[in-house]
DNA sequence: TCAACTTAATCGAACGTTCGGTACACAAAA
DNA sequence: TTTTGTGTACCGAACGTTCGATTAAGTTGA
């Protein structure tokens, strides 16, 4: 017995909390080993040791790892029981939680704008799709029109992640945390009329 | 006479563009020499001739001429003669053409999130208070009050930057182009009725 | 029980490559 | 000639990656 998560110093999980933020302040290309190496304590080949795919493979572990959790924390809400209202306020404090008010880069948001190669490409547009299908979802079961309700659900994402390369512009997280209170209301208003083709 | 752009095969003004499409590529650490070198045409000599500063000042220079470009094609229209919707609309014209309908990305978005020394820190934040501060200037000529205009400009830069990411993401402009396109109603928009707060 | 073997985890040193940047000679205008 | 631009060759530093060796914790079998 005591099977105790083997016999690490460091378990996984730290290090990879360690990787998120590593690659969160630097991006891919900007974070190094030697900047990865200091911020997990752990050695180069100790590194390779955990992910032999290397850098490449450590960032597809963060994305992955980091996907979980907003699945957890933002996603999670969605699926509960309550109104869509309701849901959709819990969605508005996981993303309040999960990007630290603002404080927090998104990965996602990151690697989408510095991916050269390309190499995470689908593994983005796959977590994106995720989110944006999950809201829509909602918006539809409060009787939003299908059409409409994904051009909703796009536009959380869109707020989120435009208020939040506002805050690293602007080195304030204020217009963040105002996007995502008003995000609810904002998604299950009714829809507009057309006011220029009469 | 012929007083034609100097006497290089490649003028400044070309040298400039093939590195705004390096950087907006591949970021400012995902843009080698070797890149910006095969981009430009121009070998590592003739690069540090024209920009003694070496990578950072060419990034810097970008960083400039994408500025003059965006106060003329979108903040131009905004200081025309005209209805704020109309100058409004003449911004969201702009700004399908600045970014291409969405497929070229924002360089301020790509250094804002990828600028791991901060060195661009205090330029980028400048451009975005920048057009902030236009946008408001034209809500507040509208009719609506000082800080709902800062909101509300704010909140065009918002859903600029998120809807190029979610172009980049997706690989698909026409939430950008559905985002610009109703921007003009939304920043005009009457302000809304506190809902939840009775 | 306890030596022998295995395995997971760590490290620093070094690998070959590429990085950003320089030195310099040469060519073409001025 | 002088100025201006370019190509070539090169620099030290840093890159991502690999290597060889070490430690410590199981596991095994006499």
């Amino acid at each position: 017995m005591a099977r105790t998560a083997g016999r690490s110093r460091t378990s996984r999980a730290d290090v990879i909390q360690a990787l998120i933020d590593v690659f969160r302040r630097c991006g891919y290309d900007g974070a190094t080993l030697s900047s990865i190496s200091e911020a997990t304590g752990l050695g180069r080949a100790s590194l390779y040791h955990h992910f032999p795919g290397g850098k490449q493979e450590m960032a597809t572990a963060v994305l992955t790892d980091v996907g979980t959790m907003f699945g957890q924390m933002v996603l999670g809400p969605l699926r509960q029981s309550g109104s869509p209202l309701e849901r959709l306020m819990g969605m508005s404090q996981g993303l309040v939680a999960f990007y630290g008010g603002g404080e927090k880069a998104c990965l996602i948001g990151v690697f989408a704008l510095a991916d050269a190669g390309g190499v995470f490409r689908e593994l983005i547009a796959q977590k994106l799709q995720g989110w944006i299908g999950a809201v829509a979802a909602v918006l539809e079961e409060a009787g939003l029109d299908p059409a409409l309700a994904r051009d909703r659900a796009e536009e959380s994402a869109i707020a989120v992640q435009g208020s939040l390369i506002l805050a690293r512009g602007l080195g304030d997280g204020s217009a963040f945390m105002r996007v995502v209170e008003q995000l609810p209301d904002r998604l299950l208003a009714p829809a507009p009329e057309l006011s220029h083709s009469p």
